[in-house]
RNA sequence: GGGCCGUUAGCUCAGCUAGGUAGAGCACCGGACUUUUAAUCCGUUGGUCGUGAGUUCAAUUCUCGCACGGCCCA
């Protein structure tokens, strides 16, 4: 503790009282032999007088939240994983020592408490004191009991705090437990396998993304954390694992938002012999089954917009949603010239190096992305944009893929995997010609996974899923810091 | 990277427009109080005003740089 406030040495020298009264601080361990939510299940719905029959004592064990003192007597308010409840510590029911003990508790402390249940004048369940033990000193002052911890810095560095003082930040990440856990039991119930490939990886495959780079001191050599796990888990495909998934970290070294972490939580799933068209339903079926689970329902609020996702979800073409929800001419598809002419009338900033493509994306993501509120799949992405993804059979400069979006964002992405090694090994040609001429998004060429798509890859779909965002959705939480523990920042002092 | 806003006590915030080195509520500490719920009543304590420069007799206040954060844009 290099910063002393008086208020921090005030609890230092109860600390010493403490101690030179002979309580142990922090002792090993403590015994709790019920839970809060318990004691409040079994408790809560009695009357008095079956309380003083039924209830017998029980030990509880949790950290004080409040307390509220009268002389000879307190409330205080103990919170454990499970909930809070009020114990009512007396003078006359504990020792004189022992109170003399709680008299120099604070707020933060760690008890347990030993005693029997009862009904307060105002019928509160409360547990009366006969026994209490120091179980942890705690040495800072705690944010106010009214107002709380508000500020969203101190929040997010002292995720501890956070967590202690706000509820709903708990619940948040009770939730997302609960939702990945929901999506890994859907696919574990339609037979794929879960499974974990390399985050450090010699070239970053997979996304248009810029990769964070390290180095590894044995191997004396340059390793990237991914962008994304596609092009190791499309080699597990090849090695004949028939349908896989993944849920875990990618890594994107790019500017930080309410949208984005620099690190990510992705789903990512293939299945061989599967179109992008099936996953359009696999996708409704797995939100279907998620947003029940969560919300009881096919409807969610999200910051004040009603989100329905029973299915069948829209599904437009790029194409037609440029020209009908974005308001662009068809004539932005016939030419480079005329979609940047459009850009340009839309005050969009372009780079010279824009391929016709990506100038069609940069549209799409400023008129129409953050317009679909309900999940709407658009598909038929340019080929230039989507190097890993299979041509479409009718028209080659666009590919068999699709992108999912929810309340203005992106959610998914998935394609049908492009399969032939000689159209890839192309794209990827393509790709790292962009990379010589300096966008440092485009994708490396990658020829061990070439190699591998070689041995012959079976006709697969596979798709990705920024979980965190669906977290997001699912919670009505306005930023992904507010679904991630510890969302990075720039180093502050201590 | 650009624009706008913010940073004052442990927490939540006033004060700055018109410069004279700081206030409130809660928390903390002391006192009264054995059924309270933001307990109540009385009395205290607590601040490098984010940081560094500049202007000035004098800066929390005005100007500029920097740090950290938020929102929007790229």
């Amino acid at each position: 503790m290099v910063k002393k406030s008086p208020v921090i040495e005030e609890r230092i020298n109860k600390a010493l009282k403490l101690k030179k009264m002979g309580v142990n601080l922090y002792p090993a361990g403590y015994h709790p032999d019920i839970t809060v939510k318990e004691a409040i299940d079994r408790f809560g719905g009695m009357d008095e007088e079956t309380l003083l029959k039924e209830a017998k004592p029980h030990a509880v064990a949790g950290r004080i939240i409040s307390r509220r003192d009268f002389g000879k007597a307190s409330f205080i308010h103990i919170k454990d994983g499970t909930g809070k409840i009020q114990s009512y510590i007396r003078k006359d029911k504990i020792s004189e020592d022992k109170f003399e003990v709680f008299k120099l508790m604070d707020i933060g402390d760690f008890v347990g408490i030993k005693g029997s249940f009862f009904r307060t004048r105002t019928g509160e369940l409360t547990i009366v004191a006969e026994d209490l033990t120091l179980l942890s000193k705690s040495m800072r002052p705690w944010p106010e009991k009214w107002h709380g911890l508000t500020d969203v810095e101190a929040r997010y560095r002292q995720r501890y705090v956070d967590l202690t003082v706000n509820d709903r930040v708990k619940e948040v990440f009770i939730l997302r437990s609960r939702i990945i856990q929901g999506i890994r039991d859907f696919f574990i119930k339609r037979n794929f396998l879960e499974v974990e490939t390399p985050m450090m990886q010699p070239i970053p495959g997979g996304a248009t993304a810029r990769p964070f780079k390290t180095f590894h001191n044995a191997l004396g050599m340059d390793l990237y954390l991914r962008v994304a796990p596609e092009l190791y888990l499309k080699r597990l495909v090849i090695g004949g694992m028939e349908r896989v998934f993944e849920i875990n970290r990618s890594f994107r070294n790019e500017g930080i938002s309410v949208k984005h972490n620099p690190e990510f939580t992705m789903l990512e799933f293939y299945m061989s012999y599967a179109t992008y068209e099936d996953l359009m339903d696999l996708t409704e079926e797995l939100f279907t089954c998620i947003v029940d689970q969560i919300s009881g329902g096919s409807i969610i609020e999200y910051q004040g917009e009603s989100i329905d996702f029973a299915p069948p979800w829209q599904r437009i073409s790029l194409f037609d949603a440029l020209k009908d929800i974005g308001g662009a001419g068809g004539d932005v598809f016939e030419s480079r010239e005329a979609a940047s002419d459009f850009a340009a009338k839309c005050q969009l900033n372009l780079l010279e190096s824009d391929s016709h493509g990506q100038i069609l994306t940069k549209l799409f993501d400023y008129l129409v992305e953050p317009r679909l509120m309900k999940p709407t799949f658009i598909y038929g992405y340019p080929t230039a944009v989507s190097p890993l993804s299979r041509r479409n059979d009718k028209n080659p400069d666009i590919t068999d893929r699709f992108e999912l979006f929810i309340g203005g964002r992106e959610i998914a992405n998935a394609f049908t995997e492009l399969n032939d090694p000689v159209d890839q090994r192309e794209r990827f040609e393509h790709q790292a010609s962009l990379r010589e001429a300096g966008d440092n998004e485009a994708q490396f060429m990658d020829l061990d996974y070439l190699k591998a798509m070689e041995y012959g890859m079976p006709p697969t779909a596979g798709e990705g899923i920024g979980i965190d965002r669906v977290v997001m959705l699912l919670t009505d939480s306005p930023s992904i810091r507010d679904v991630i523990l510890f969302p990075h920042m720039r180093k502050s002092q201590v």
